[in-house]
DNA sequence: GCTTAACTGCTTACGTCGTACACAGGGTGT
DNA sequence: ACACCCTGTGTACGACGTAAGCAGTTAAGC
């Protein structure tokens, strides 16, 4: 059990040490990798299973096992690497640094969408994610806020994109499962429709029928900008509930 | 494919009418569901198989296909379920009445964590879902807002509730997976700490040596206060970046 | 009443998944 | 030369979702 986590920690943090004896490998740990993120992104989550992710790679199942411990270690690997596309937020204003952090999350899950819907068996994240953590920290520590505030000003963030890209993700998994598009499925609604009666759902008929679902807001950009405006009144706020402290390196 | 749509429609929105002819039936599509939600509260989403609900009910396995097409249908019912223990939002002010919603949901999601976990294979909420999204609209539908804002700011809420209650879920997830409960781990890290170097992670090893890790601000309560400011000085600014208009009904 | 059609739950079986295990061949150390 | 460790493979097992077909049970139609 213990041991099995600390296995998984040294699996992430701890880069795999090339043995000098035995056949070169043809394959790696991170060409693994790299394979079964190339088949969620074009097959999607539930096609990666270990004899598709060989396949691609032009070997057995079991030749996996060679270089990854089983699958959820594999799901761990994939979402570490993939943080490691993206950029660490620059120092600067935090506004535009929390902005930039929250793009960069946001077009991390657009391009990989499956990022939230795997459940990983971390309880923590990998290198990868923890440095990326680290530098939106940062761009919050030089405004007198205690430790916790930071740690909660960024998880706030945090928790938005994730909650934006947890929606997008099942867009995309309901279209490709069904075959069907957003657009075609909102007008084949003939099935759907006589069940929305002014009497069960007032509001949805109108904001239906006033055509508001056809054109909406952008969710990530005006939910973002709501989370900033909020974080914003915090922290410029004079009297915060919780003790102003020096938190700076 | 657009017929199974429909069909996964009708499954939700229109109630299974009872048959005249034949046996009674012991089972039923709302025990089924019923002992699906059991399983799922007390041993996770992973032990959630069509064998695992059957044998609560002292059933077999093909007995449930008698009464729910297949799982992924099983899984839409269960969700929209649970949305059926929540309550609707009242009538009344704008702030009080979302932070209603949110708390519902949230409450929601901590009972039943394995709701964020599962993709579903809707994309579109069920009956129940959708008449607690509707009383969420109505309570800021007086606002002069228009509405594509109504429902972004509502969403807004949403997006946030979701993403806290990943994050919780994959931790209830973890805990249970593992056996080692959230502080015993973080306890045993050895094997971690080491990689916690001032030079890669300045400021993880500055707030973890402060402690600011171990008595975190809870995450919903700060996070909510937050969207809800920024969503007020949306709502209570002069000059919106799109028009006001009149929408309720 | 009897027949018939509808409906229940069970048994068996198939294909797919993750992966344990044993193995054959290649390459480095001694 | 040997021993050792490494590589990828083949086979096999148990668990999963579920298709198909089979009794047994009940109400509707004659």
């Amino acid at each position: 059990m213990k041991s099995d986590r600390d296995r998984s920690v040294r699996l992430l943090w701890e880069p795999p040490a090339e043995p000098t004896r035995g056949p070169k490998a043809a394959l790696s740990q991170s060409r693994v990798v790299e394979a079964a993120i190339k088949v969620a992104d074009a097959e999607g989550v539930d096609a990666l299973t270990m004899r598709r992710v060989a396949e691609t790679l032009g070997n057995t199942a079991m030749s996996l096992y060679r270089h990854v411990p089983g699958k959820s270690e594999l799901l761990d690997l994939m979402v570490d690497a993939v943080w490691g596309e993206t950029e660490h937020t620059p120092k600067g204003e935090w506004r535009a640094g929390l902005e930039f952090y929250a793009r960069q999350v946001w077009a991390m899950y657009r391009a990989h969408p499956w990022m939230l819907q795997l459940t990983t068996s971390r309880r923590m994240p990998g290198p990868q994610a923890m440095t990326r953590t680290d530098a939106a920290y940062a761009v919050v520590s030089e405004l007198g806020l205690s430790g916790e505030e930071i740690v909660a000003v960024v998880t706030t963030v945090g928790h938005f994109v994730d909650g934006v890209g947890r929606t997008m993700a099942d867009r995309v998994q309901a279209e490709r499962e069904t075959g069907v598009s957003e657009e075609e499925w909102w007008n084949g609604r003939d099935a759907l429709w006589e069940h929305f009666t002014p009497d069960r759902l007032p509001m949805m008929t109108h904001l239906w029928n006033s055509g508001s679902f056809e054109r909406p807001l952008d969710e990530f950009e005006f939910g973002l900008a709501r989370v900033l405006d909020g974080l914003a009144a915090f922290i410029e706020s004079e009297e915060r509930p919780l003790v102003r402290t020096r938190t700076c390196l």
